[in-house]
DNA sequence: GAAGTGACGATTTTT
DNA sequence: TCGTCACTTC
């Protein structure tokens, strides 16, 4: 299956964590010493390469488990190599403590280092919702306004100073003004602080602590460098500019580091990623060697081919082409057609065709741009009964109802955590309001301590009004109870005693809403995931960290996400929609960045279509709706940067790309259409339909770019049947009335109990009574 | 403390 | 256009 290496002579007593590796790979696998760029392209086996390379330095005795670094992006990915790992190395992989996520294994580190810093080995780790809640407190302190300057915006400031490894005073004069009248690196200053005073740490600190550790403390860094014999790093060209100094502090002297990236797939310099790492990497590292992973083995060269094309447009790469020994398959197909609708129903059309000829929907995956894009397949798949799952969106650790749970659990563990408290005192609620909380604030203030413990001294004195004193005081007993039974009961009992005795699932309970279900199950998930660790203490370490919890892979679905949420995954169809100037591209990218932009953009586009195996399937829209208005939009640029020789282009417009072009040029766009006759009985209904008048389709309102009425068309015959598809269901939705029988994509046919407006309220005999939007449903007689 | 009202703004997202 | 958020009003 591959060109015979100049290894394969080797004898056979080659380990096996050598078989079936191409000669790059081997060489990537076998060179240990020195550092060294794998220069790994998309499918070309890197994740295989490095695992081997792990096994090849244990086996081999190079070092012992304990002495290699090797991180990660993401927790996906290092489970991923820890359980491939595993696979060739059997029990052995199991003891390697420092395989990880950069900020897994900085806070380990800092765990230990914690007093070099002023903190104690068992701070609190903060995510995004704690941190955002402080610097509100910093900025009210200063007596900013958080209208004029929002502290969303200083806390991307913050974060992106942290991403560069800037401490407070170490900020560059030229960045400190712009937010405040440049009083923001005193407000980071003063965010520090008050983090220290809660013994806190958020995200980006998890690496910068360690990163002035290394700066003020050779003994300490000297040691660590001493432990690690070998360093691996993932994705590199990922990697941002404090990730980079942690990582070239900790190289030893030997300066065994091995980095596996594209400079090809770049696509986060918008969270601080520096492409330049990996484009420098030789500069970096002097006597550097880079090996090449071209060798692709997912895709068919069509799809290898046109990517190649694509990226090439891109300047400044390190350079590389991908090829495959895989036979021909389908040219990379292109379809425009008419507007956003008719993109979705041509996509689901396309996967009922794929699921019909015995194809896995799970195999079938829709990567768009942004978002909003998701909508309208969403719409589309229910209208159809398509099985559908958005990846991307609200995670587990993010859910309102599993962090006021989580905030319990903290503030039993940690007496002092002051914002677990603020969080949950009054949820439910309580009676205490914004008067009482200034008084405990103040209190604390005047105390110098802790909240929870200005809370404790007011509930014996008389600052507050008795019912609130009352309140506070039972609260406080509560908590220190369950911190007793903490050590009697296991601690996912615990949680259960918690969260019921707080009336906290009582208070979801008497919730009538639709989503309360759903909530209260997410509590029980989170018990039942507390299982899994020994201690509460472990247990909150892993929440905090570690973001995601893996969704068990359920039944055939067809995959709606972002480009970026891509990266690293495969499948065997992959529509690509949206591909016009100005939504991919998207304006707002290079609006912003200019050329480098664009770039990230086209990289995207390249990640993308080397996400298929079998075929890709690009579609742009000549209309699509964008802030509720219609507009015409281009192909994207990048469609035009495809050779022909690995495209089908298609297109069900009638007239073509000349449609386009004639709209652009401000003349007649259907000039050169042949003008049909028919308004049909859709059109009729369309524009009798409120607010569907024909104006809404597609009218005027964009400085004469829009295409005139369209009832003429007959090659839009597709779009006119949805337009009446739309109709009827509008005119359908008045006639529901209690009593109706309807019949939902998910819950299907239920009897309508209750109508307001487009809300229902339907008792369906398997799911129960739901609150359901009117448009989900559709009447039956 | 819940429900209604008006302004605003709207990529990509991990830890 | 549509959803969210903060603020008002009862």
């Amino acid at each position: 299956m591959q060109p015979a290496p100049p290894f394969d002579s080797a004898p056979a007593s080659q380990p096996p964590w050598l078989a079936g590796l191409n000669a790059p790979q081997r060489e990537a696998v076998t060179t240990t010493e020195g550092p060294l760029l794998i220069l790994a392209g998309a499918g070309t086996g890197k994740t295989k390469a490095l695992t081997a390379r792990l096994a090849h330095i244990l086996w081999g005795r190079l070092a012992f488990p304990s002495q290699v670094l090797a991180v990660t992006f993401t927790n996906k990915a290092a489970r991923e190599m820890r359980h491939r790992t595993e696979m060739l190395l059997g029990p052995m992989a199991e003891g390697l403590p420092w395989l990880g996520t950069f900020h897994a294994l900085s806070a380990k580190m800092l765990r230990r280092q914690a007093a070099l810093v002023g903190l104690t080995p068992d701070f609190t780790i903060l995510d995004t919702d704690d941190q955002l809640r402080l610097l509100k407190q910093v900025l009210a302190e200063a007596d900013i306004d958080d209208k004029r300057w929002p502290a969303k915006q200083l806390a991307s400031l913050i974060d992106r100073w942290k991403n560069k490894g800037f401490s407070p005073d170490l900020v560059p004069a030229g960045e400190r003004h712009g937010f405040a009248d440049g009083k923001a690196p005193a407000l980071y200053a003063r965010y520090q602080q008050r983090l220290a005073g809660l013994n806190a740490c958020d995200f980006g600190d998890l690496l910068l602590h360690m990163i002035s550790i290394f700066r003020s403390h050779p003994d300490v860094l000297a040691d660590w460098q001493r432990r690690f014999r070998y360093i691996m790093v993932d994705e590199y060209q990922d990697t941002n500019s404090a990730q980079h100094q942690w990582l070239t502090a900790l190289i030893g002297p030997h300066r065994n580091i091995a980095c596996v990236g594209d400079d090809d797939q770049s696509i986060y310099s918008w969270r601080g990623a520096e492409v330049s790492n990996i484009l420098q990497f030789e500069r970096d590292f002097p006597g550097a060697r880079m090996i090449r992973l071209e060798e692709n083995y997912r895709s068919t060269p069509h799809i290898l081919g046109a990517a190649n094309a694509l990226i090439a447009h891109n300047s400044g790469r390190l350079g590389k082409a991908l090829f495959t020994a895989h036979a021909d398959g389908h040219k990379v197909q292109v379809t425009s057609v008419w507007d956003g609708p008719e993109e979705a129903r041509l996509v689901g059309d396309e996967a009922e065709r794929l699921a019909r000829g015995g194809a896995s929907l799970n195999e079938v995956a829709i990567l768009v741009r942004a978002q909003f894009q998701t909508r309208l397949f969403e719409d589309r798949f229910i209208a159809i009964g398509m099985p559908y799952r958005i990846v991307g969106g609200f995670r587990f650790y993010e859910r309102a109802e599993v962090r006021d749970a989580l905030a319990y659990l903290r503030l039993v563990a940690q007496p002092d955590d002051a914002l677990a408290f603020e969080r949950i005192i009054n949820v439910p609620k309580r009676g205490l309001g914004d008067k009482a909380m200034a008084t405990m604030h103040a209190a604390a203030r005047r105390l110098d301590v802790s909240l929870p413990r200005a809370a404790a001294a007011l509930a014996e004195g008389d600052g507050l009004t008795p019912a609130a004193r009352r309140t506070v005081k039972a609260f406080l007993a509560n908590i220190s109870r369950w911190r007793d039974q903490a050590g009697t009961v296991g601690h996912a009992e615990l949680a259960e005693i918690i969260l019921e005795e707080s009336g906290y699932v009582g208070m979801w309970q008497a919730e009538k809403s639709t989503d309360a279900d759903g909530r209260i199950d997410n509590l029980k998930e989170l018990v039942r995931a507390m299982g899994d660790y020994p201690t509460l203490t472990a247990f909150l370490e892993h929440v905090a960290l570690v973001m995601d919890n893996e969704a068990a892979p359920d039944d055939e679905k067809i995959t709606i996400m972002t480009l970026h949420a891509a990266k690293g995954l495969e499948f065997d169809q992959v529509f690509l929609p949206g591909w016009e100037e100005g939504v991919f591209p998207s304006q707002r990218a290079m609006d912003e960045g200019g050329t480098a932009a664009l770039e990230e953009e086209r990289r995207l586009a390249y990640v993308g279509i080397t996400r298929a195996r079998k075929a890709a399937h690009i579609i742009n829209a000549a209309n699509r709706q964008v802030y509720g208005q219609w507009t015409a939009a281009l192909p994207s640029r990048f469609i035009a940067e495809l050779p022909d020789a690995h495209v089908e282009a298609r297109s069900t417009l009638s007239g073509g790309p000349s449609l386009w072009r004639a709209a652009l040029a401000g003349g007649d766009p259907f000039a050169d259409v042949e003008r049909g006759t028919g308004r049909g009985p859709g059109w009729t209904r369309a524009i009798t339909q409120p607010g569907h008048e024909a104006g809404n389709w597609a009218g005027d309102r964009n400085g004469g770019r829009d295409f005139g009425p369209l009832g003429s068309q007959p090659a839009r015959e597709q779009s006119w049947r949805e337009a009446r598809v739309s109709a009827v269901s509008l005119a359908a939705a008045p006639t529901i009335r209690r009593g109706a029988k309807v019949f939902h994509a998910k819950f299907g046919e239920g009897v309508v109990f209750h109508v307001d407006g487009n809300k229902l309220e339907i008792d369906f005999p398997a799911a129960g009574r739901k609150r359901v939007l009117d448009s989900f449903v559709t009447l039956r007689d």
